[in-house]
DNA sequence: GACTAAATGACACTGGGTGCCAAAGCAATG
DNA sequence: CATTGCTTTGGCACCCAGTGTCATTTAGTC
């Protein structure tokens, strides 16, 4: 019930004054244009035309607004989990997954960087976060947890949901302020460090770095539709073919 | 200003009519025994014969009382990372300052486990550990940024300092709940894990699991001193070494 | 004893979040 | 068309976290 789905049947009793997306879309605005904490619930409530009663309905909290539907995201998350065939290593596989998770159509690029960045700059926003993610983590747990049969609290399985975030958000907080960039390159390069992240030396660390902060969209970054092929089949990519391929 | 030191010479004016340390044991007993929600700031503020005024003028949020003056923490861990030499790999180095950060005295262990307890599970405190981590993880990332000559806030002391933080998370989870189990030896493996992730199986993770599921505290898995000697000087240490260490 | 510095306590106020209940609004039924 | 059933809304009262302000307390110092 936290959240929502939107229940696209549903005719019977009193029609709904407003949706999860309208109420964030004018929170989102409102945050942006006056900062998080200038901006009260009363305030998005009516210019949602609602009463302050009903976004607390809507919403649990008020730090849960720029998150929309997440629980839909997460579900989204699973399917692509789901999709990974199982002669994919796994670390490639939840690599690849989180991947294929962070791509946003071109047209809601800058919508995307504004929530992202609105989450993890507000404090009480980057608090809420870690909540969010809790389930985003027991997702890659439990399919850690299936791959190696193990359960899904024990210890590797939260160790390799705990360390995906970690990807995902240190991936997050370098495109955020970085327009003309490409998330999905960021995140493959984080999942890429983190496996060779005992062979860093000064000069691959800065080589990654001046890579990164250099290079535009391009194709070779992309996977072309989502899943089907595995750019990474074989989870062996390692910092220094990335800077191979940069050097050459 | 957040984080007072308790400036021990200071002798002039009102004396102070409480302590950190006495509101933060007072708030713990009384969040474990009633649970988080179920006390106000006005119970621990009368059961320390204080004004709930006076309790905000030593925690600016009731969320902040179970990580007592954690800054000081920080300031410890900055010094851990200090002592080690520069002929011990990056990852080794921060492997080993962070498990001698997290090493307690036998006779603390029991309050300190109540403590991570509350703090990883009730939701909004979960919630404020991100935030007060944020300063534990760039320290990590910092000295991960002289070590390789990169700016702190580029990504790969970002991601080094997510990592590290990722991995004491996920054993603090592991340890909390096992008594007789060895915090050090909990982020010990975590490191040794993350740095060899890509060669996950089905084996050795599941041996990893038994092992330390069964593991008591024992001599071996502690380090003498503190920081003096390390056992762990080549960086090299493997999941497989663990195993092997284990199926002797 | 007057002066100064630092901390406390009381009060008022804002804003987030919840429980409760009457009223609104629509569909189906008769 | 009126009634019934169902769901959501809105209003109200209330609790609690957190903040600004200011008088008051309690020391040490001259």
């Amino acid at each position: 019930m936290t959240e929502n789905h939107e229940t696209p049947d549903r005719a019977l009793g009193r029609p709904r004054a407003t949706t999860h997306d309208v109420l964030a879309e004018i929170g989102v605005e409102l945050f942006t244009r006056l900062g998080y904490e200038n901006v009260s619930v009363q305030q998005i409530a009516e210019a949602a035309g609602v009463s302050r009663r009903t976004f607390f309905r809507y919403f649990p909290t008020k730090a849960d607004l720029p998150w929309g539907d997440f629980g839909r995201e997460v579900e989204r998350l699973r399917g692509e989990l789901a999709l990974m065939p199982d002669d994919i290593p796994l670390m490639a596989a939840v690599r690849q997954a989180v991947v294929d998770f962070n791509r946003v159509p071109p047209d809601a690029v800058d919508q995307h960087r504004a929530r992202l960045g609105l989450i993890l700059t507000e404090p009480e926003l980057i608090a809420r976060s870690l909540v969010k993610f809790l389930d985003w983590r027991r997702v890659i747990a439990e399919f850690t947890a299936r791959r190696l049969d193990l359960d899904p609290t024990s210890f590797v399985p939260e160790l390799v949901g705990e360390v995906a975030l970690s990807a995902a958000v240190a991936a997050y907080r370098q495109w955020i302020p970085s327009p003309d960039t490409d998330l999905s390159t960021f995140i493959d390069t984080a999942f890429a460090a983190i496996v060779d992240l005992d062979r860093l030396e000064q000069g691959v660390a800065a080589q990654l770095t001046a890579h990164l902060s250099t290079t535009p969209v391009h194709a070779s970054a992309r996977t072309p539709a989502h899943g089907q092929q595995h750019r990474i089949t074989t989870g062996t990519a390692t910092l220094h073919e990335e800077n191979a391929d940069e050097t050459r």
